[in-house]
DNA sequence: GTGAAAGCGCTAACAG
DNA sequence: CTGTTAGCGCTTTCAC
């Protein structure tokens, strides 16, 4: 029973009804210099500050958002979150935080406890928007949501790059390279539709460019692959040259697996990430990979529910897509030679430890 | 006004009392198999669920856990977060995220705003725990409370390690290693009294090692270096060969900066970090540095409030400092030969860039 | 077994 | 200007 001490308590302190106080101290009425004091110093001899609970129930809002991400482990959702509470709290929200792990069990779970605690708006990655029935169930009662990452679906808006689109561009930047053979490595295939639309969007790029059907590889831990039999794709006739992580924190998992089989990067793969989080440029090799701003995802997810929160009725916006770019790395070099089987690299030698800075391209794209 | 429907609603929907409806749907006393039914048929009809502000307003409980973290972007606290929520939402609780982003003004507002939301409980990582005035409310109201990573105060438990030990042991490393004038490296030393604990250990220790005292160096913001002049402090005669990062985060941006300069770890420099934080491993190269447990540090502090929340008149718990180790990794190395001015390396070549896996010591030490 | 009513902390009419 | 009062959604006596 924190903080026992309520309005009435600081009325008879002052010698006044609970309205006197609430006007006072929220400056919301009239009050005479004199009881006005009186009112000023009960509360400030008791303590006193409003309990938002009560507030809640009379105002019938919250100001809290919810907000639900599959993981704080990746720093891209870290970032964003962070991002969004920020900006949040600039506007008098506070965000109440849930983490899926992935698991569409805890995300129904989340997602009730969310509508439960009545928040007033929701920011969420979801594994699958499409058919989330808690998510009908936020549009049944008019609840101010807004996804993040996800493509939108019909009636609720998302902050979010184009997946297919930008994983297209992965395919033609491993063609330029001189790649024929290539995998899509994703975590959690089956529950995230992310992790889906960017396989999608990289198989069509393969086939565009001419290059073999990406091979599908599924993991289910991150940074252990013991279950993965990487060594087994990466060698042999048909061996993979490269390697398409769905995620950024994926792709440095697999460089440092690739480097525990005694193997390098790009040297006997290449690889290629997908969000940009910053570690990955500080990273040796550093980390080609789709540049997307984790930051400004938190930011506008955050920006457009507390909009559709405060404008009674408005109609759901259409965020378009976020601009994204493909920030080139030395994790993606060429193939070894195909027929030179002196087993050294053509365009790319070893990468040293301590290499310049890598380019990035124009970041203007949009998706 | 979200969800509008009430528990009235249900009662009319069934042709009963509020009280019975509560009593069916909570379980909570009894109610024929007949109006059982009734009730619980309307309450699906109309998609019915308890508001927790009512709730909470009756039970002057919200279950809610107020967490209070300078940063997210720093995995360390990330990973702390997840856990901490994880375990929450099993026992029924969730969380209140606030980031501090280090600044003691948003930190006594985000305290305030924990008070007002009239959360359960609180776990917070401070600045400055010792001063910090909204800390002393929390404890004058009794609200239970846990800090992690802070070295507890009186009154407050806390999940944390022996930051100046876990230093100390720190310079012993840099020592054995046969460093004499290394630095000390902090984003905000005057906003954090872990890097000031950790500072002080260190001091200590490279005084009992017989080194020089370490060169404190302050900086603004992470990953940018600009402002620091690393070159200067790396060159001539009175060259530092090793950084002491008041944490991994900070000791990955150097090493990346160092790169920048065209210099190399730890050819050029050491760097050792401190918290342990996963992607120091894959690095290359590897991060030297004490590791901590995040996730149960997380675990801890939520057991904790938790275990406070729902004992009654619990004495304040004493935990002891978690255990902590030091990492082998190959960013500490061997200072380049005192008087060998061939600019070559002693004992520790240009690392490679896919080493073997670097080894831990004994993860026993207790603080 | 069931319903009426009080009250949790607060704000917003509405009287005085 | 100021106090009284009626709820906000819920649980919990306490009669019936």
């Amino acid at each position: 029973m924190p903080s026992g001490i309520t309005i009435k308590d600081v009325a008879r302190e002052a010698g006044c009804g609970v309205a006197t106080v609430s006007r006072v101290l929220n400056d919301s009425g009239p009050a005479s210099a004199e009881t006005r004091k009186r009112v000023l110093d009960a509360a400030a001899r008791l303590k006193f500050s409003f309990s938002d609970v009560g507030r809640s129930l009379q105002s019938r809002q919250t100001r809290a958002i919810g907000c639900l991400v599959p993981s704080l482990v990746n720093p891209v959702f870290a970032e964003a979150v962070q991002e969004l509470q920020a900006c949040a709290l600039e506007r008098g929200f506070h965000v109440l935080l849930m983490c899926s792990n992935y698991d569409p069990a805890l995300e129904a779970e989340a997602m009730r406890i969310l509508l439960a605690k009545r928040v007033d708006g929701m920011i969420l990655t979801l594994s699958a928007a499409s058919d989330c029935a808690e998510l009908a169930t936020v549009q049944d009662r008019n609840i101010p949501a807004c996804m993040m990452y996800n493509t939108p679906v019909p009636g609720v808006p998302s902050a979010f790059v184009d997946n297919r689109s930008a994983a297209r561009d992965v395919a033609g930047e491993f063609a330029r390279a001189g790649h024929r053979r290539v995998g899509f490595l994703a975590l959690r295939f089956g529950s995230s539709d992310r992790a889906r639309e960017r396989y999608e969007g990289f198989l069509e790029g393969c086939r565009a460019m001419g290059m073999d059907d990406p091979v599908l590889v599924e993991v289910d831990e991150a940074i252990r692959f013991e279950d993965v039999n990487l060594q087994r794709l990466l060698s042999g006739d048909r061996a993979l040259t490269g390697l398409f992580a769905s995620n950024d924190y994926l792709a440095l998992s697999v460089i440092s697996a690739v480097h525990d089989l005694g193997l390098t990067v790009p040297g006997d793969v290449s690889v290629v990430g997908f969000d940009g989080i910053a570690i990955g440029r500080a990273f040796r090799p550093s980390l080609a990979t789709i540049v997307t701003d984790a930051r400004e995802m938190g930011r506008i997810a955050a920006d457009t529910v507390i909009e559709m929160i405060t404008t009674q009725d408005m109609p759901v916006p259409e965020l378009s897509g976020l601009a994204y770019s493909f920030r080139r790395g030395e994790s993606l070099g060429s193939p070894r030679g195909g027929r030179t089987d002196d087993g050294e690299v053509a365009a790319s030698p070893t990468p040293s430890c301590h290499p310049k800075r890598n380019s990035t391209v124009p970041k203007e794209q949009q998706s």
